[in-house]
DNA sequence: CTGTTAGCGCTTTCAT
DNA sequence: ATGAAAGCGCTAACAG
């Protein structure tokens, strides 16, 4: 089955089927018709490796993210999906794995299959694999990684403003002792993540917080708030630098007796599905994967349009309250907790 | 950048440049060097389109699931991905959204990348779309849909024996009052689950349990366990067709001031990472998706090698037990519940 | 073992 | 507006 048998059919030649499946408006109204119902009668599907390979052009993106297991991801590859579906266009998903040997095959994968366009929504890329995109001229986006440049955006997130937004609730309710639970320190977007903590602390004049390293996952941020709760200086606040995290240190606090947000007060971010339902709702800062999703399609789609100039996108994290932060806990001179005046059952 | 700078650099014919890359025992040794040296100092990738053109072969696998976000699907994709990118395969990922349009788009779009094979992951396929995949002799295996016959094979998932082993331990805790929450009932994977409950306690000569319909998601989850907890006579022990909505469960539960396992036993379905780290941990009935997506891939791996001949192939659920199941509390003999003696703080 | 050559299915000039 | 024909990059007979 293929566009010779729908041109026979149709009575035409091969070039005016294809003209009608690419809506050339150079065909009579009524060829085009007879070409569509030649179509449908042969169920016909135009063979998209051999339009790729006629026309150059892939209608295929890639997207590569560290891990569809963490939930971050699989929103962004849901958003990004629909939009390319709706502009018809086809995306590969390729997971790195955070393992240096797997990102070489991604990238390996996406050259070979020739795709338009990469939105890399992962730090670990090093500059070498960078250069094999942009030497074969393929358009790409970065989440605040990388710079605009020809042929490559930029979508940056202003982390600062969103663990800003975080600290100033914090603060409000009369914490003083505010700690920060990292990702691994070894990724980048982990350490963006603390160094916007740290700076904001510092812009706020208040001591530098407490830190302990987690591994963005629930298990690390359990054992790194069980760390925390083992200091004499216990905070009353705690930031983690991802919602799973945030997760973990939520069960390492009730294992302890403890009780959120009474005693300490968790905010998370990204704002994933489940935080909406833990015990007690994780106050968080979003970071739409929605909008990042839309921002990259848009960016990868108009770098060709706009001659290949790339551009800067700027993302703003929110601040969602619910109910994992409170009120600081009254304190005596000594600094120790004072214990509730009434036990909750 | 194509095969024949490639043939060319290194002084011999395409078709040899072409044998070397495909691994051919037909070259000699230092040809295939040479060759391999061009290959490196041109930094050339074979293109995967004009090979699927020639050879007939996209070394591509679509892969339809119905929701990414939903947490079940994420390792059961990565597993794939895994696999296939192993064995030098692609992925083409596709979210039906559980919508028709949808459904038929994504059929679309494997046919016209001209996919190897399709690994069909949700129950809502119809038959005229598989039609579709069948004539053009695209192999195909389903999870639980469908049955083995030519060219299409298909995983049966054992439910009634997952059921049973976690209504067993159940049981085996002393609950009587053994109570389902499904998921919605115009999924055919959310009938089979819920069916497998009913046969199950019948079988065991249990009375029908209660019964409230969810959505798969936590706050169907919420608002069912909300309504069951206003019967008159409330169930000791909760089955839910999926994690989600046992979490769902969980919080319906906690904010009745009633406790997980001591007044109320909940048992999800699936296994989704985020139920190890639930208050408490949930007992739930473990679907391996790797298991599933080693399985679907053999599938369509061997279909082509046994001369399209389709299997069935058998997947276990296991009980995992964690906390949030325990002894049925006591009853006075009206029926009511009795208070514990300790008050746990 | 290696080269020659005819496609694979579609797009795209270039004629008409 | 339509058709003829030349590729696109690679594979796979078929020769040698």
């Amino acid at each position: 089955m293929n566009i010779r048998e729908v041109a026979r059919l149709a009575k035409v030649s091969t070039a005016t089927v294809s003209r009608t499946i690419n809506g050339s408006d150079k065909v009579t109204p009524e060829t085009k018709e007879r070409v569509q119902r030649a179509i449908e009668e042969l169920k016909f599907y135009p063979n998209t490796w051999a339009r790729a390979l006629g026309s150059g052009r892939s209608s295929l993106y890639g997207l590569i993210i560290s891990d569809i297991t963490n939930p971050f991801f699989p929103e962004l590859v849901k958003s990004f999906e629909d939009i390319a579906v709706q502009h018809g266009q086809d995306v590969l998903v390729a997971n790195t794995n955070y393992d240096p040997a797997r990102i070489e095959l991604c990238v390996t994968r996406m050259l070979q299959r020739k795709v338009d366009g990469v939105a890399i929504m992962t730090s670990e890329m090093d500059a070498r694999l960078i250069t094999e995109f942009q030497s074969r001229e393929i358009p790409l986006v970065f989440l605040d990684t990388g710079k605009a440049e020809a042929l490559t955006s930029n979508i940056v997130v202003d982390y600062a403003a969103g663990v800003d937004a975080a600290v100033e609730h914090i603060v409000n309710l009369g914490h003083t002792k505010i700690a920060f639970i990292s990702g691994p320190m070894n990724l980048r977007s982990a350490r963006v993540r603390r160094e916007a903590f740290a700076g904001c602390l510092e812009r706020r004049g208040i001591g530098a917080g407490l830190t302990e390293e987690g591994n963005h996952q629930v298990d690390g941020g359990h054992q790194a708030m069980a760390r925390m709760l083992e200091r004499k200086e216990r905070p009353t606040a705690v930031l983690a630098s991802n919602d799973m995290t945030a997760i973990g240190a939520l069960g390492a606090i009730h294992e302890r007796g403890l009780r959120v947000p009474e005693d300490i007060s968790i905010v998370g971010f990204d704002d994933i599905q489940i935080s909406a339902f833990t015990q007690p709702a994780l106050t968080t800062v979003r970071l739409s994967r929605d909008e990042i999703a839309r921002v990259a399609f848009r960016a990868l789609y108009s770098i060709r349009q706009d001659g290949g100039k790339g551009a800067e996108y700027a993302v703003r994290p929110t601040l969602v309250v619910r109910k994992s932060t409170g009120p600081a806990p009254r304190q005596r001179a000594n600094g120790k907790r004072v214990e509730p005046d009434v036990v909750r059952v």
